[in-house]
DNA sequence: TCACACATGTAACACGTTACATGATTTG
DNA sequence: CAAATCATGTAACGTGTTACATGTGTGA
């Protein structure tokens, strides 16, 4: 159950609608959360229905209504007391290292070609969040912000997503290496396995 | 539909009882997906119902039977075409990174405990992968090794891991520093959000 | 004797994904 | 004129988690 917790996080930011919410998790929460804005509908019913959130309708001319969404004081309370529960371990699923795993018996140039998608990917995605930092800093200099932001929260996360981006740029690029130096040998480029 | 592909790669270890395979998840194939043991009863029963793989029983002596589970031809040919097909972005759920999200509105000793958990985990696990780096290796250096090597899939995902935890400990790390630094200074140490 | 490793499974529930449904407005 | 954005939702299905159930052998 910590897609509540997520949500409400995310809520700390402000109040927001369902639609919202789904673009905020697409950018700022992506880098430590991801959900489906299905799942952020489902989810905020029972948030509300167990008065975590609080809805309000905004009628608008020729669009549907919107119900923005808001933390209720309990919770607050309950994301509080979420932080001194223990964490749990990350579970770690990567389609793309299973692909790897395989790739002896696998399609070379397939799981290859997959690499390079995620590079540019993760090229990407640091440019992003290098962008969002700056938002956020918004002229200060790391010091300066991390002793003066109200909070320093998103900023911390938001570490944490452009070290794992640059992460995966380094170990793309050395998988694609040590592939290439490998097809680049005697061995046949691509044996089919036995 | 990953799990069943990641089952299927563990298998290129070789043969493994459901049992057996829960503890591969465990600890080399925790690199790159985890599950849990009724998961992985689950899915090779059904693996073997689609005759991906094939199942031999082997009766013991004062302990329950067991079940060895191996590739077929037509597991194999599904883990190739799993290759080929286009990988899905990583979606990433942590826990710890919620927390951080929060820490201005938690308890902040709570979150930089769990910070230093996080951290202990990391420096386990990253000793961990050294050794079975060393396995792998058996002796040979790096280049050696992605030379000649039978397969390079485990060592390239294994390389993936070390960097990962190697990141948790950088970036654990430095919040700690961070949030050492704020609660020094002026700020009240953990105000109590409005 | 107590806990842990071996060995497999069922059942119930929670969570996540995909497809479908609707319909106006803005941008290219 | 087509596509993307705004805005919300239902339904069906697939995956993951938790609790329970069973029983022997081994080592501290």
């Amino acid at each position: 159950m910590a897609l509540r917790h997520a949500v409400l996080a995310a809520l700390l930011e402000g109040e927001a609608s369902g639609y919202q919410l789904a673009k905020r998790f697409d950018v700022a929460v992506a880098n430590f959360w991801s959900a489906t804005s299905q799942q952020l509908y489902r989810e905020l019913e029972r948030l509300e229905q167990e008065g975590l959130v609080q809805a309000r309708v905004v009628e608008q001319l020729r669009r549907p209504n919107k119900r923005m969404f808001t933390l209720t004081a309990s919770g607050r309370d309950e994301l509080r007391a979420f932080t001194r529960q223990p964490a749990r371990t990350t579970a770690i699923r990567d389609d793309l290292l299973v692909k790897l795993q395989a790739i002896d018996s696998g399609d070379h140039s397939a799981v290859r070609a997959a690499v390079s998608t995620r590079l540019e990917q993760a090229r990407d995605k640091l440019a992003q969040y290098d962008r969002l930092r700056d938002d956020l800093l918004a002229g200060r200099d790391e010091d300066e912000y991390l002793r003066d932001a109200e909070r320093v929260g998103p900023y911390l996360t938001l570490m944490a997503g452009q070290l794992y981006e640059q992460l995966n740029i380094h170990w793309c690029t050395t998988v694609l290496e040590a592939l290439a130096q490998r097809s680049a040998t005697s061995r046949a480029a691509n044996p089919t396995p036995r």
